[in-house]
DNA sequence: TTATTAGTTCTCCACTTGCAGAACCAAAAG
DNA sequence: CTTTTGGTTCTGCAAGTGGAGAACTAATAA
């Protein structure tokens, strides 16, 4: 069967578009290739694209793209596709993760809160001040970390 | 004038919660041996520690605490303060901050929102299930940064 | 004045990361 | 069978990072 293949093209608005998501999501800690990836999927026309098309349209080696792709996969940030009669996958942001990624920061909260009143219940009581700072913290914290739910749900309710 | 210094002991079991907190600290960004001075002044029974001390409790040479000490000096998490008569500088955990660090982490957030609803603005109406999904997450992000003052605020009236 | 204190800065090295290129491999096509 | 497709894995390298050690500097002490 031959490769019938239709090559996505993509703007130079696009493509520097492209780049600036990239230096953000780096900053979020993903590694330069897999935040293209990312950006591309959520920029291009075309919201599934084949390892070939995303490799040759970020100028990307085979390993760099096939790394990239894989850690994506495995960290839920892109899920794939495929179509009859056709072996390879197509890949896509896996969108409504978002939620389930917001939830896990809060749950990265509670545990700043936690390891914070560790330190508190060691702590001398001689030092008052110092020791009623962190205690205000973590309250603050749990404090965040309760509300979080409702604040989901108004959400819900509003849309 | 002799250098009569009263030097800090940590337990073993301080040392070990001091470890613990520098790999967390470090999953937040920091690097080992700024994550680990952080650590340090939390947990130590005093409070507040001069150069050498931080350098010596930690077995950090001098140059890693300078370092360690500005950065954390620019970022804001460090403040020091002075002594009659002393030349050196005692450093401190600049606890009041984390109510700003909370902000700025929401700053984060809207810049996120902002960043997709430009990636909407480009992207062709032919896609309309996968730009409504897009749109979905960018006014709940606005929805968080929006009603976090009034967390902020509801918590400072509990207590 | 010289010596000491309290750091800062410079140089070097060990280790880590991210990627390209090439070799490799399994499934499907011919 | 052989070839092509759709990738994965391996090797090697270039660049970046963090920290030790030593040299350096400015302020104070003697």
């Amino acid at each position: 069967m031959a490769k019938t293949e239709k090559e996505t093209q993509l703007t130079k608005d696009q493509l520097q578009l492209i780049e600036r998501m990239g230096v953000i999501l780096e900053g979020g800690g993903l590694a330069p290739a897999p935040a293209r990836v990312s950006a591309l999927l959520l920029v291009s026309p075309e919201t599934e694209l084949p390892f070939e098309e995303i490799s040759r349209l970020l100028n990307l080696s085979k390993s760099a793209t096939s790394n990239a792709i894989n850690l994506l996969l495995t960290f839920q940030r892109l899920e794939y596709v495929t179509r009859p009669g056709e072996r390879r996958r197509y890949f896509r942001v896996k969108m409504m993760n978002w939620k389930e990624d917001m939830k896990e920061k809060f749950v990265a909260v509670g545990q700043m809160s936690a390891m914070y009143k560790e330190v508190l219940r060691q702590r001398p009581k001689s030092t008052p001040e110092f020791n009623r700072g962190l205690a205000d913290m973590t309250d603050f914290l749990d404090h965040i970390v309760k509300e979080m739910p409702a604040l989901f749900k108004k959400w819900e309710q509003k849309r």
